[in-house]
DNA sequence: ATGGGGTCCGTACCATAGTCCGGAGTCAAG
DNA sequence: CTTGACTCCGGACTATGGTACGGACCCCAT
C-alpha cells in the first residue's frame, strides 16, 4: 500500500488529486521528498498509510464541521497529544453545531407553516410569498 | 417614511448600504428613478416603503435558507402569484433544511461522544484526536 | 458659497473550499 | 525510443454573499 502516487492516496481519501495538492498548500498534508532523479528535475513524490490516515482525519473532521483551519489546529495538537485543547475545540464546535441546528429549525418550522397553508385555503394572496413582509427575526 | 435614501433604506433593513447596491445589482431590489436634477447628472434616488418591505422579504426569506438566487425566483413569483411554485420551492427547501439538520445533528453526536470520552478516561491517546482515523463516512 | 457628509458607480477585494489550466517533466509499456 | 498517462507547479478561475475603494457628484447647513 505504501508507495502510492498522488492519484492513489487521492482515490484512498475520495477526493480529487486537486484537493490532495490543496491540502497540501494548506499544509494540512505533507509533501514527500521528491527522489531526486537523473535529470534535472525530481521524480515523483510517493505517498504510505500515514498520509492515507492523515487524509481520512480531515475528511472526518470536516464531516463534523470543523473548518480546514481547525483541522490544522486539530492535527498540530494531534502530535502534541494536547487533551485540554481538543476538548475546548470540541465543545466550540458542539455549541457551533447546537446554534446552527435550531436556527434551521426555526426555518423550517415557519416554512413548514407556510406550505401547508398555502396548500389549504386557496383564497387571497400565497401565505408563502406574503408571509416575509414582516420584519426580519 | 417614503423618502429615505439609500442609508435610510439599509437601516430599516438592518444591512449597509454596499448589500443594498448589491442586492440592486442581482436585480432583487429596483433602483429608482434619478431625479434629473440640474447639472449633468442626475440627482439621489429616494426609496418608500415598497422597497423596505421588499428588503425584508429578502432578508427573511434569507433567514429560512433561501440563497439570493432563489429569493430572486420568489420576488418574481410574488408578482405572477403561482402559488403552485412557490409550494414547490418551499418544499424544496425544507427537504435541503432535512438533510442538512440530519448531517449537523449528526456530527453533533460524534462530538459529544468523542468530547465526553476524552473528559472521562485519561489513559491512552485522546480519542478526539484518534477518532478521525477511521474511514471517512 | 463652501465645507462636509452622503450618494453614485464601476471595479477590486475578502473568506471558504476547492477546481481547472497549461506547460514541463517523468515513467512504464510497447 | 516514442507514445501516452500521470505528475508537478504556479496561477487563475468557480460559487456565494457580500465589503471596500476611489473619484465624481450632489445637497444641505452654516
Amino acid at each position: 500500500m505504501a508507495g502510492m502516487t498522488i492519484a492513489g492516496l487521492a482515490r484512498e481519501g475520495g477526493v480529487g488529486v486537486e484537493t490532495v495538492r490543496y491540502y497540501q498548500r494548506r499544509g494540512l498534508l505533507d509533501e514527500p521528498e521528491r527522489p531526486t532523479g537523473a535529470g534535472t528535475a525530481g521524480g515523483i513524490r510517493r505517498y504510505g498509510t500515514d498520509d492515507a490516515r492523515r487524509l481520512r482525519f480531515i475528511r472526518s473532521a470536516q464531516a463534523a464541521g470543523f473548518t480546514l483551519e481547525q483541522i490544522g489546529e486539530l492535527l498540530a495538537l494531534d502530535a502534541t497529544d494536547d487533551r485540554a485543547r481538543a476538548r475546548q475545540l470540541a465543545h466550540e464546535q458542539i455549541a457551533a453545531l447546537d446554534a446552527k441546528i435550531a436556527e434551521l429549525e426555526q426555518a423550517r418550522a415557519s416554512l413548514r407553516r407556510l406550505a401547508s397553508e398555502c396548500g389549504s385555503g386557496s383564497a387571497g394572496p400565497c401565505p408563502i410569498l406574503t408571509a416575509f413582509d414582516s420584519p426580519a427575526e
